[in-house]
DNA sequence: CTGAGGACTTGATCCAAATCAATAATTGAC
DNA sequence: GTCAATTATTGATTTGGATCAAGTCCTCAG
C-alpha cells in the first residue's frame, strides 16, 4: 500500500492511538483501490471479508426488501462503514455502493479482529467509533419516526448550512433522486416539498440550495441537537 | 448491592470475561432499585450519569420531538440500556420508563469509564455489546424505511413467534397501544391491520395470538434475517 | 360490587404521500 | 454538437394511514 497514504488514516480516531506496530501491521495487509461510479463494493448479506475506508469520493450505504431499496447514509473521506459487522464477524447488514469515482482502502477483517485482539488502544477506538455509530443510527430513527418529510427535509438542510459553516448558499452534496430515498419519500415528493419550502424563504435551483431566512426555517425545522447534531 | 444478585449480572455477556476485582468494583458502586410502574428513569437529553441493568420487569425506551412521542424499544431482564451515552459521556438520545414495576441496577458511568480503561476484556465485551445495539436499530431502521405498517406487524408477530419457541398461541408481550407507537403507527390503525390480518390466518383477541397458518404469514411478511433475526 | 378512567375497537373523514402519467431539463456518449 | 438516457418537475389520481368521534370493554381503586 503507497506509504503515503498513511498519515491520513492514522490521524482517524479510529487509529490513531494504537501502537506502530499494529498499525503497520493493518496497512501491511490492507490495500487501495480505485473504483469507477456506480460499483457495488458490499451487498447485503454477505459475510464481511473487509474494513473498508473511504479515501475519496462519496459511498452511498443502501438497503433493500421485496424489490424496495432505501438510501441508508452518504459515508465521505475520511471514513470507515461497516466497522460493526466487522468486528462481530456477521454478515453485513447494507450494501455500498460508489456514487462518484472512489479511493477505498480495504483491510481484510480477520486482520482488523486480530489487531482488536492484541492492541488495547485499537480495541477502545473501535469502542468510540461504534458508539457514535449507534448514535447516529438512533438519531435518523427518530427523525424518521417523530417528522413528516417536510421536517426531514428543513432539518436537513439546516444541517447541510451547517457543514457549510453557516453559509447561506451551498450545493447538495447527492442528487435529488438519493435524498428523497435518504429522507424517506419519493423523489416526486421531494420536489413538491422543496416548492413548499419557498414559503420559508428556501430557493434550491438544480444542486444550488439559498435559505432567504434562517429564523423562518428553524421555526419549521425545529432543530434539537438529540436528532440533528452529528457530533452530540 | 445485595450479594444475590452478582451472578446473573456477572453471567452477563458484558460482564462475564473482566477481572473479579473490577466486576466487584462496579457492584460496589452500583445499587439496586425498585420502581413502581410508569416512572421515568431518564429523560433525553439529560448527562449519562448511571449505566442501568434491569433486572426485573419491563422498560420502554422512548424518544420525544415537538409534542410527538414514540416508542423506540422494550428492554426486557437481564440485558443493560443506554451503554452508548456512558461509554460517549453524552446525553441520552432516549428516554426510559418502567412499564411494569421493575428492579434496576444503576452503576455510576463514571465508574463504568474507568473500569472500562482499566479492563480489557471489559473494553471488548463493550464493543460486541455496542456492534449489536448497533446492529440492531440499522435492522429496526430498515423494517420502518422498507415496509408497509401491515408488514412491519406481520414481521412482528412472526419474531414474537420464535422467542415463543414457535408455538402456534402465545402472549403480546406489550399493550397494544405501545405496540402501535413501537411499529409506527396510530393504535386505531393497528386496529384494523390485526383485523386484516384475518385473512392470512391470524387471531388476536387481548393479548392472546394464534397463528393458524404461519406459511399463509410468511408468504405476507417475507422475514428476512437481514432484517428480522436478532442474532444476525 | 361499583364507578371512573383508561384501553381498545369501529366508523367516518381528512390528509400526506405514493403512484401513475406526461413533459422538461440535464448529463453523457459518440 | 447532437441524440439518447437519465433525472427532475408538474399535474391527476389513488391509497395508506392519521385524525376525529363514538361507543365498548376492561381494570382497578375504593
Amino acid at each position: 500500500m503507497p506509504i503515503k497514504t498513511f498519515p491520513e488514516i492514522r490521524a482517524l480516531p479510529l487509529f490513531h492511538n494504537m501502537a506502530d506496530e499494529h498499525f503497520e501491521a493493518l496497512m501491511r495487509a490492507g490495500y487501495v483501490q480505485t473504483f469507477p461510479p456506480q460499483v457495488e463494493l458490499i451487498s447485503e448479506g454477505d459475510p464481511s471479508d473487509f474494513l473498508h475506508i473511504v479515501l475519496d469520493g462519496t459511498i452511498e450505504l443502501f438497503a433493500g426488501w421485496n424489490d424496495r431499496e432505501t438510501t441508508m447514509a452518504m459515508v465521505r473521506p475520511v471514513s470507515t462503514f461497516i466497522l460493526a459487522a466487522t468486528i462481530r464477524d456477521a454478515p453485513y447488514l447494507m450494501s455500498a455502493r460508489t456514487v462518484e469515482k472512489a479511493r477505498i482502502v480495504m483491510i481484510p477483517s480477520e486482520d482488523v479482529r486480530t489487531v482488536f485482539n492484541l492492541d488495547n488502544e485499537f480495541a477502545r477506538a473501535v469502542v468510540t467509533e461504534l458508539a457514535q455509530c449507534y448514535r447516529s443510527v438512533v438519531k435518523s430513527a427518530k427523525d424518521i419516526k417523530l417528522r413528516t418529510s417536510l421536517e426531514r427535509l428543513a432539518n436537513y438542510l439546516l444541517r447541510q448550512q451547517s457543514y457549510a459553516a453557516g453559509q447561506a448558499r451551498f450545493e447538495l452534496p447527492i442528487e435529488k433522486r438519493k435524498l428523497a430515498s435518504f429522507l424517506g419519500m419519493t423523489p416526486e415528493n421531494l420536489s413538491r416539498a422543496i416548492k413548499s419550502l419557498q414559503d420559508y424563504g428556501v430557493t434550491i435551483d438544480g444542486t444550488n440550495v439559498h435559505i432567504g431566512d434562517p429564523a423562518d426555517l428553524i421555526h419549521l425545522a425545529k432543530p434539537t441537537p438529540l436528532i440533528d447534531d452529528p457530533r452530540h
